[in-house]
DNA sequence: AAACCAATGCAATAAAGTTGCACCTAACTA
DNA sequence: TAGTTAGGTGCAACTTTATTGCATTGGTTT
């Protein structure tokens, strides 16, 4: 149990928590365990209404702290609400740590694609780039029939 | 005046209107222009910061006929808010005409990088695109200093 | 045990987006 | 030309999502 592999991760959330230097809670455990089974980027609202004994704006802050400690990602996707996603082994969440995404219009799905990742281009001249957020929309496999 | 060149098309508003089959309105014409004097992509709240005598619904509905027609494009940055552009001459709002923008997180300014087309990507099987929303930030030349 | 501090739940609020409806206006019809 | 119609506009209400204040809880430190 307290050694079971996590995620995209080869150490036991436990470790991340540790390693990311963030206490251990009840309620970051059952967020960290959701995000980590479903293996997508999901809405508060949609983990709000799995985990329904939690409150709203506890997961909200928890999603909050993951994405400050470097746990998880954002991606707006255009669908109205924020997608949280965890992030890789190593991952910095610099530009050149992160990838693609897929939102399919009609499952309104977002897909990690880890295997795209983003382009290094060349900006105009005085641009810095600290993060990226790329989006694909169309339909997905599961739609696509 | 009813001759001039507006933005990046070699018609007139009044053309691009009958091309786009659409009417020409008091809104739109305001709306059309305002768009097409700051070359940028603008939210609606600071759309209707400076239209202040029109009404936030009539310039929402008008954007979003706009979109319908293909004359501007949305761009979800991260910010909260749709950012809205004038789309250029012959396109068509698929993702081989969309191009990356990006998001000054200091001025809030969404710059679209109009020589840097979406790149084709080979997506997992099964997956068919649509639409393309590239959002890269951080710093722009003008508050890089 | 007392003090402390972060996490949590609850409720209120903010912000963005959206819609119903009445009125207006300009184009069309008779 | 007068009447009719359809779409555009303004106003206000409302929905959805995101965010915050504050009191309470619960574990850790002194
Ligand atoms: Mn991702
Ligand atoms: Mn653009
Ligand atoms: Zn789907
Ligand atoms: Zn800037």
């Amino acid at each position: 149990m307290e050694k079971q592999i996590y995620g995209f991760y080869n150490y036991s959330m436990t470790d991340i928590f540790k390693i990311k230097e963030l206490a251990s809670t009840p309620v970051r455990v059952l967020v960290y365990e959701y995000l980590n089974e479903h293996q997508k980027a999901l809405s508060l609202k949609y983990i709000e209404s799995d985990l329904y004994d939690l409150d709203r704006s506890s997961i909200f802050r928890t999603l909050k702290t993951f994405v400050d400690h470097k746990i998880v990602h954002t991606i707006h996707d255009g669908s109205g609400s924020v997608k949280y996603a965890l992030c890789q082994e190593g991952c910095n969440c610099d530009p050149s740590d992160l990838h693609f995404h897929f939102y399919c219009t009609t499952c309104e799905a977002t897909y990690c694609l880890l295997d795209l990742p983003v382009p290094s281009v060349s900006l105009p001249t005085g641009f810095v780039i600290s993060q990226a957020n790329m989006v694909l929309s169309g339909l997905c496999n599961n739609c696509n029939s």
